[in-house]
DNA sequence: AATTGAATTTAGAAAAACTCAACCTCAGCC
DNA sequence: GGCTGAGGTTGAGTTTTTCTAAATTCAATT
């Protein structure tokens, strides 16, 4: 019957690497499973192209039925999940979204709604939330205007650094002579700022790399460099003094922080939207 | 993710027993998926009484949602096994029907529908044709008038025997003298005739049981006792002569003999039964 | 020709599910 | 008041399923 989950999966997101990166196992568990169901039905399912897989006519037809019913699947075990007394919001978000964002507006959450356990876990990628055990989650993403999705604010970058060393930043060119620091996740941030404001990045010199973004936005108050701020996740420290925006160069990535609930949270995110 | 079908199928069928034969696996089994998933929940689903189990308010709550999503998937994987390009009808039936009713019908089903492959299962029980892999499903049942069934005919049981036996029964009260023939499935037949008869069952002589009732037809043929037929099942032997009935006595058991139909294989079937 | 991305293939390991058999626990019953 | 029986529970041991790891294939791309 995980046979059939891995159809699912392997079917709407279009390959077998990916199905296994939503179930949480290896791509060979996928292509046995997948095997075996094509030997069951004695159809084949996919077409095995060099890069990857097809659907088949055939798998293509069955595809939204199987994703229906785990959607109605994963309903049910949400329903079940909520049987509980006490109300759980679990919160998905990116690492630096959770540290950045998130954790200046939970106690007042919290203290909006007394009664609610909320928990917080970081994700890289966002989770399916008809499927994962997940009521709300806050990722950049490429708006789609679902009626799921509530668009925090637009996602836009900037160099920022601590005070002291603004002064030695008078204009774009200066940022030659200074390190920066790159979050791994988002390394193209610079590019893209850089085309922008057309800026010629080929002279940049030293960079620091860092996994995290909350780490990069550490060493920055710290003085260790130039980072490619994202407002939504800089403004408290910007606000507070720890870090300035030395140039203007305000852009949009075209991305959002979007906040996405499952249904039964919905009134939970919009009241915590508004008065948040 | 088997916690959830075990839930399901307890939820619906009322008992860990029922669920696991529905299952197929012991009630051991059934146990420790539920209790896991009460674990899990923190909350429990099932009241525990001395004579089985009751559905807390809960579970009570959950069921529905469960039973429609795993409904809901029984239709999907229906589907895939019918992408097959060859048209299959899986046919379950009781061992007695399906050698007495059925195969005398299968050929004529079968040239009226070269393209399709018919199979046929013997099962003690009517399968759910909402989760097995079956199509159709012919059992004697108390008539619901659910908008699957159609009924095929009533069930109306009267003794037979072999012609050559007939000539020392000239009433009922001859009886006393012969073997009755017993079927294992349907033992209280016999009770039940007597009953509607009024014939004094206490008589009764020697006994021959079978667990298959096909095997008691046999016996009867070859003059061994008398034996409790079922209408629909001796019609063939009594038109050939190699069955008569020595009296009337004919009594209806409220039950019919009914053929149920998944929607997809439903217009086969009104036209097994219009043309058959 | 080397590289890359994605799927496949195995054997072996890990985890899940199942069985078995003994045991419990009430309700109803002589 | 002690039996009986239906139905559920328990825990150890076993079977089956599922997963992983690492080597391998395959074809398109560099």
């Amino acid at each position: 019957m995980n046979a059939l989950r891995a159809f699912e999966a392997a079917a709407r997101l279009g390959g077998f690497s990916k199905a296994a990166e939503e179930l949480c196992v290896t791509p060979g568990a996928i292509t046995q499973h997948i095997k075996a169901l094509e030997e069951w039905v004695g159809v084949s399912l996919f077409e095995r192209r060099s890069h990857g897989v097809r659907l088949t006519s055939a798998g293509q037809g069955l595809q939204p039925e199987f994703t229906a019913a785990f959607d109605r699947l994963g309903e049910a075990v949400h329903a079940l999940k909520d049987v509980t007394d006490a109300p759980v919001v679990q919160i998905a978000a990116l690492p630096s979204v959770a540290q950045l964002w998130l954790s200046s507006r939970l106690p007042r959450l919290r203290a909006e709604n007394p009664q609610v356990q909320f928990s917080v876990t970081a994700l890289e990628q966002p989770p399916n939330l008809l499927r994962e055990m997940f009521d709300w989650s806050v990722f950049f993403d490429l708006p789609s205007d679902g009626p799921d999705e509530i668009i925090l604010e637009e996602d836009v970058i900037f160099p920022v650094c601590a005070p002291e060393m603004a002064a030695s930043l008078g204009g774009v060119n200066d940022l030659a002579q200074h390190t920066l620091l790159i979050d791994d996740t988002w390394a193209d941030d610079w590019d893209l700022w850089a085309q922008e404001v057309g800026w010629d990045r080929s002279f940049t010199t030293a960079n620091a790399r860092f996994s995290l973004y909350a780490l990069a936005v550490e060493e920055a108050r710290n003085g260790a460099g130039v980072l490619m701020g994202h407002e939504s996740l800089v403004r408290d420290d910007i606000e507070t003094g720890r870090l300035v925006a030395p140039f203007g160069g305000r852009v949009k990535t075209g991305r959002a922080l979007i906040l996405t609930s499952t249904p039964r949270r919905r009134a939970m995110a919009d009241s915590f939207v508004t008065f948040g």
